[in-house]
DNA sequence: TAAAAAACACACCAAAAGGTCAAGTTTTTG
DNA sequence: CAAAAACTTGACCTTTTGGTGTGTTTTTTA
C-alpha cells in the first residue's frame, strides 16, 4: 500500500471543507434554503465538484447530520452508577454546557431537525435516544429508592438539562442580543455550569 | 355604514386560513422551503387568490410572525413585585407551560426564527424582550436584596424558565418518540408544571 | 339597478436551482 | 511509463416556483 497518497488527502479535506460549508449554510437557511452552488462557493469548489463528492443535496445533509450525531455522542458524558447522584448531575451539566459552548452550529442542526419534525432522525429518536433515556433514568431511580437522592422524575430531569443547557446553544443570538454582548466568553462557560449545578442539585435535595 | 359586510367577512375567514397554512408549511418546511402553492393547497384556495391577499411570500410570513409575537405577549405572563418570589416563579411557569402545550407552533416558528440567526426578529429582540428581562430582572433582584429569594442570578433563571418550558413545544416530536407516546394528554400540563415549578422553587430555596 | 370595488382564478413567464454530461487533467498503479 | 482510476470543471438541461396579467364573477355602493 502507497504512503504519500496525495488523492487521499484532497478528498479528506474537500469533503471536510464541503460538510463545514453545508453545516453553515443548512442552519442559516434551512434544508430546501440552501443551494449547492452557495456551500460550493463557500467551500471554495465549483459546484460540479461538490456533487462528484456527493450525489446529491439530501446526501450532503445526512453527512452533516452524521456528523452531528457523532459529536453529540461524544460530548454527551456519561452518568455513571458508581458516581452518585450528585457527582453524576454535575458531571452531566458540564458535559453538556461544554458541548453547547464549543460546538453551538451542532446544537442548531439537531434542533432544526427535531422541530421540523425529525424525518431524519426519527429512528435515532426511537431507538438509541430512547434506550438512552431509559438506562440512565434506571440509575437515577437506583439513587431515589436507595434514598441517595429525593424523589423527582428522572426523564424530566434528563430533560430539564436538556433544555436547559442547549438552550445557550440555540438561542445564542437571543441571549446575546438582551445580554448586549457581541460574543460569549470563555468565563461564562464557567459562570453558567455553576448557576444551572447550583439550582438543579438544590432541586434534587443533593445541596 | 351597511352592516351585513359579506366582503369584510370572506376576507378575514380567507386572511386566517391562509395564516394557519402558512404557519404549518413554514415549521414543516422552513421558510425557503414552503411554497406558495402548497399553502394555497392547504388553505383551499387557488395560488393567485393567496397572493391578491398578500403581496408575496414575504408578507405571509411576517405576517405569521406577527401572530406570534402577539400570542407570545399575551401567554408571556407577568412577574408583579406584589406575588412575591414564590408565587410568582409558579404562575410564570405555569403560564409558559400551558402555552408551550397549547400553542406549541408559535413556539416553533419563533424558535426556528432565532436559530437561524433571527433576522427578522432583531429589532423585536433588542427592544421588547431586553426591556422585559431588565426588568424583571429588576424584580427579582429586589426580593433577593430583601432576603425574600436566595442569590440567583435573575437573568440566567429566566433563560432556564424560558428553556426548560419552551423544550416541551419545540421538541415535542423527540419527547413523545422517547416516551413512546402519540400525544401529550390534559395531564401533562399538570404533570410537567408541578415538576418544573418543584424544582425550580427548591433551586431557589423558596420550598 | 347600474357603476365601482373587491374577490376570484386560469394561463403564463422568468429566474433559480438541482443535477447531468462530456471533455479534460492529475494521480495512482502494475 | 502506459493504462486505469480518480478528480476537476464549464456548459447545459429540466423542473420548480414566485410572481404577473388578464378576464370573469361577486359584492357593495349610491
Amino acid at each position: 500500500m502507497k504512503k504519500n497518497n496525495k488523492t487521499q488527502k484532497v478528498r479528506t479535506l474537500s469533503i471536510d471543507k464541503i460538510l463545514t460549508a453545508a453545516q453553515d449554510e443548512f442552519i442559516l437557511q434551512g434544508y430546501k434554503g440552501a443551494t449547492v452552488q452557495s456551500i460550493a462557493d463557500n467551500a471554495g469548489l465549483p459546484k460540479a465538484n461538490v456533487l462528484y463528492y456527493f450525489k446529491n443535496k439530501e446526501n450532503i445533509y445526512h453527512a452533516v447530520l452524521e456528523k452531528t450525531l457523532n459529536m453529540w455522542d461524544e460530548g454527551i458524558g456519561d452518568i455513571l452508577p458508581e458516581d452518585g447522584p450528585k457527582l453524576a448531575i454535575e458531571k452531566f451539566i458540564r458535559a453538556k454546557v461544554t458541548m453547547s459552548f464549543n460546538n453551538p452550529k451542532a446544537s442548531k442542526i439537531y434542533a432544526m431537525e427535531i422541530i421540523q419534525g425529525a424525518q431524519h432522525l426519527k429512528d435515532f429518536a426511537r431507538t438509541y435516544l430512547r434506550q438512552w433515556v431509559r438506562e440512565k433514568s434506571k440509575v437515577f431511580q437506583r439513587w431515589i429508592d436507595n434514598g441517595e437522592m429525593h424523589a423527582v422524575d428522572p426523564v424530566n430531569l434528563i430533560f430539564l438539562i436538556w433544555s436547559s443547557t442547549q438552550h445557550y446553544a440555540d438561542f445564542d443570538n437571543q441571549i446575546l442580543t438582551i445580554m448586549n454582548r457581541a460574543d460569549y466568553e470563555n468565563e461564562d462557560i464557567e459562570h453558567i455550569t455553576n448557576f444551572l449545578t447550583d439550582i438543579i442539585l438544590r432541586g434534587c435535595k443533593l445541596k
